[in-house]
DNA sequence: GCTATATTTCGTCAGATAACGAAATGGAGT
DNA sequence: ACTCCATTTCGTTATCTGACGAAATATAGC
């Protein structure tokens, strides 16, 4: 019952159904998440925590990045029919596609490293 | 986006899943439901408030009674999806297990009106 | 090994949620 | 109209949640 409702309490907060239609587009690192929903970059990592633990989505780390997927059917006998209705219920949601529109111009290089010189690849 | 965590918050929690479930098998006035739960009947009363917002399940007046039942399809957009995937989860649960069991057993007629005399309809 | 920096963990605060009992409401049946 | 009683609403309390900043952790690249 527990992992029942744990997993419609991960599902019931704005910003990570904002994160699990951001990362059905593309992977993120946190940062990159962080920059789009302007929350801070702790209040971020507690929300994909809670996602990871719903598995509903997976980390893999690259590089000094964690980036943050969509968990694959293999990995979660949810995800299917979970983003099945949220891509119904939110594909007109004005937040959602605000979200989607910076997420063109995203770059994890331009946001992190906010020293004076910036990090070069 | 409001209705859409609404939804999936009416969904986190053990006592509205019972309920859920237990209305599947057939419509329940209050009084059943809190006999069965063994919650205060503010509380139960409460819960289906809750659920009923969220479009899940629906009440109809029959005499001293109000009756709640699951939501039609015509009357709730997620009802099929969502009773599907509590069915699916929950179908080995032993509290859910229970409920059912007592659920045969209950009588409204027996349970209310704690009074001396019962009411004899 | 040191430094830089992306990420996580910790401590705290404000607001939301679930529980209860008591009081209010409202419909059924006399 | 009155009474009964199932249900809802109200007020309170304890716990949970989401937010933040600061400190801790971990890893890449020199």
């Amino acid at each position: 019952m527990r992992s029942t409702t744990n997993l419609y309490k991960a599902l019931s907060d704005t910003n990570r159904l904002r994160i699990l239609m951001m990362l059905k587009e593309k992977s993120l690192c946190v940062c990159e998440i962080v920059d789009i929903l302007e929350l801070a970059n702790s209040t971020v990592s507690k929300h994909l925590s809670i996602l990871r633990n719903a598995n509903l989505v997976m980390d893999e780390k690259s590089g000094r990045w964690v980036n943050y997927r969509i968990a694959r059917p293999e990995e979660s006998e949810d995800i299917d029919f979970v983003l099945g209705h949220l891509g119904q219920q939110l594909k007109n949601e004005n937040l959602v596609l605000r979200d989607r529109e910076k997420l063109g111009e995203v770059d994890r290089f331009a946001i992190c490293a906010p020293s004076d010189q910036p990090v070069i690849e």
